[in-house]
RNA sequence: GGCUUAGUAGCUCAGUUGGUUAGAGCGCCGGCCUGUCACGCCGGAGGUCGAGGGUUCGAGUCCCUUCUGAGUCGCCA
């Protein structure tokens, strides 16, 4: 039920009304956020996506009918309301608002659409649970700091889009239906009912198709692409999600970092007025990992990692020279000023590092007096104990974490301990903005698993040139031309140079584990395509998505995508994915085993 | 798939060692109120304590199973 909205316009958008629109007529239209009704004195606070103002309907000197309706209305009605802008009396004025001078003095009033009491409250105070949000999805996107992560997700893409333009990259859309690669993540498959038992691959990224445009001369090309991956979410992880694509011909890697510095250093001061210094910091690698256990530092703050197997690889103790014997490392942080960090609270940071394998934490806390207490002390003398505190700088007040595993679990382990202690500690200020580059990536990561070496980025990444000779001798040594963006800990983008020589190209799928007839097989197309003419090119992606839930601090990607899905990948408003018709699936050719449900006919 | 955590009124939560009729704030409904703006005052409705089973004289509370979220590890070229 509603009224029609006929004989009336929309003159304003609610916070566009000020003062200096006093004296004139307007008429907004809007959802009701509260009416606050004093008995002969009615104000409806009045919402649209720029805000609010209010409204007020004078049981003394409007007429009876008006004032009923103003009566009926509740919160989340669609209302027009028609008026004349009056100043509010001095008193009166609702600094808090941006409206809050002015009020409009109603003649007329429309309810367009009634509304149920909504499950919770349109406002940005209360805390509602994820998947009730989502289930009313468009209820929640009414609240100011969505409207604000809606806007600024839209005016970013705008100002990258400005920027691209002007550097002379073109847009261009690629399908969305294109060819299943199963390399990395999984993909969506999609039936076709013109070729039963065939199937589409929905894009993880548009890699292979962003480098055919550069066969074809596009020479630089951009979109915001949609992209698909059907793993396990978390919070910064969704099984859709956008990607700001790029790629460039006739460039090294110098040429793809440096343009994208001045994209974010553009995107950052237009959006957030952050001044971002460049060139960004870069850092290789194998320096990210022994400094920060990380491939995505964080470097807001210090607590780097310091590796202690040399001093002490001839110990006894028996957790730290089986891991040396084995071919790890220990290695240590020091969190300064965390010795009165309660035994609970070291036991803690115990259990937080088996999370990523590791099977201990050894501990010494530096006293004030300068002694030290430690649960390994017995195992070493005072002399070396002491050693281990100099080597990692550490004075009275100080807690030394150590760890010793196989080196990828003790940089998972301290990489993300540091962090840990940071957020304790609340080391990072909301508005600092530490950029870097990752750099030299290895080509190649052994999969035991596979048996075989995989793909560390891509299997088009093209190998660093003084690396070149290591294909034949040591691959695991041989570096890549590619780098990531990171900020704050996150992986904010990455890229790389691309093959563009088929005896490179070549020699890669051969380490790799591809025969000819495979790699022909499911590249073939970018094969054939470089036997006629391919420029040397290279770019990078963004995580569009994760770019903006930084930019608007939020904690989840969800809170920046208009209609994002829950962890099991589904959507609670739409109950998508569903059971299908029996007549859909035998139109596709589609047996379905173990299935519990069966879609009704 | 593993680990952690949560589920009590429409929403957010409290609920003690198991013990009378399960509470609060907000919201909702009704009444009063002409300057509110988180309006105020008075009154009211609203509960399968996620579901199922068990232990017990007695279960929101203890045990088992299960469902639904969230975080995270694996996974994410």
């Amino acid at each position: 039920m509603g009224e029609a909205m006929t004989g009336l316009k929309r003159s304003h958008m609610c916070c566009d009304i000020s003062e200096e629109l006093i004296g004139s007529e307007v008429t907004v239209m809007g959802w009701v956020q509260r009416r606050r009704d004093l008995g002969q004195l009615i104000f409806i606070a009045l919402r649209d996506r720029t805000g609010i103002v209010q409204a007020v309907v004078d049981g003394n000197n409007s007429d009876k009918e008006l004032f009923n309706k103003a009566e009926t209305i509740r919160s989340e009605y669609v209302v027009a309301v028609k008026g004349k802008v009056a100043p509010r009396t001095e008193g009166n004025v609702n600094k808090n608002m941006k409206t809050g001078a002015i009020e409009i003095i109603a003649s007329e009033l429309r309810i367009l659409s009634e509304s149920e009491t909504p499950p919770f409250q349109v406002e940005d105070e209360i805390t509602v649970k994820d998947d009730l949000r989502l289930k009313y999805r468009y209820i929640d996107l009414r609240r100011p700091s969505q409207f604000k992560n809606i806007e600024i997700r839209h005016r970013t893409a705008q100002a990258i889009r400005k920027f691209l333009n002007e550097e002379g990259f073109l847009e261009i859309e690629t399908p969305i239906l294109g060819k299943s690669t199963p390399e990395g993540a999984r993909d969506y498959i999609v039936p076709s009912r013109v070729h039963n038992g065939s199937f589409y691959g929905l894009p993880q990224s548009p890699q292979l198709f962003k480098q055919l445009l550069m066969v074809s001369g596009m020479d630089r090309y951009y979109q915001i692409a949609k992209c698909f991956r059907d793993e396990d979410l978390r919070a910064d992880r969704q099984p859709e999600f956008s990607q700001i694509d790029m790629e460039l011909s006739f460039v090294d890697v110098d040429d793809v970092m440096e343009v994208n510095e001045r994209l974010i250093k553009t995107v950052f001061k237009e959006m957030l007025d952050v001044d971002v210094h460049i060139p960004l910091k870069r850092m290789k690698y194998k320096d990210a990992m022994e400094r920060y256990g990380s491939d995505k530092p964080d470097i807001r703050f210090g607590m780097e990692l310091n590796n202690i197997t040399e001093v002490v690889k001839d110990c006894e103790f028996v957790v730290f020279k089986s891991a040396i014997d084995a071919g790890g490392s220990v290695r240590a942080i020091n969190a300064n000023g965390c010795g009165n960090f309660p035994r609970k609270k070291i036991d803690s940071l115990v259990e937080f590092v088996k999370t990523y394998k590791a099977k201990g934490l050894a501990w010494i806390v530096v006293n004030e007096d300068g002694t030290l207490k430690s649960q390994i002390a017995k195992f070493f003398t005072p002399e070396k104990l002491q050693e281990i505190v100099d080597a990692v700088e550490g004075k009275p007040g100080d807690l030394i974490l150590i760890c010793a595993d196989k080196d990828k679990v003790v940089f998972d382990s301290l990489g993300a301990l540091r962090c840990e202690i940071a957020k304790m500690l609340e080391l990072t200020k909301p508005n600092d903005y530490s950029f870097l580059w990752v750099t030299e990536f290895p080509m190649f990561e052994w999969d035991e698993e596979e048996n075989r070496y995989v793909a560390e980025h891509h299997p088009f990444t093209c190998p660093m040139d003084e690396d070149l000779a290591l294909l034949d001798t040591d691959p695991s040594k041989v570096r890549a031309k590619a780098y990531d963006m990171v900020l704050n800990g996150f992986e904010l983008g990455g890229g790389s140079i691309r093959i563009h020589r088929r005896d490179i190209q070549q020699k890669i799928f051969n380490l790799l584990g591809f025969s000819t007839e495979e790699a022909q097989a499911r590249f073939g197309f970018l094969l054939d395509a470089f036997k006629y003419g391919v420029p040397p090119h290279g770019g990078l992606a963004f995580g569009f998505d994760r770019i903006i839930m930084l930019m608007t601090g939020a904690t989840s990607i969800r809170d920046v995508m208009a209609f994002p899905k829950v962890k099991d990948a589904s959507c609670p408003m739409t109950d998508a994915p569903n059971v299908v018709d029996q007549k859909q699936l035998d139109e596709l050719g589609i047996a379905v085993i173990n299935q519990e449900k069966t879609a009704e006919e």
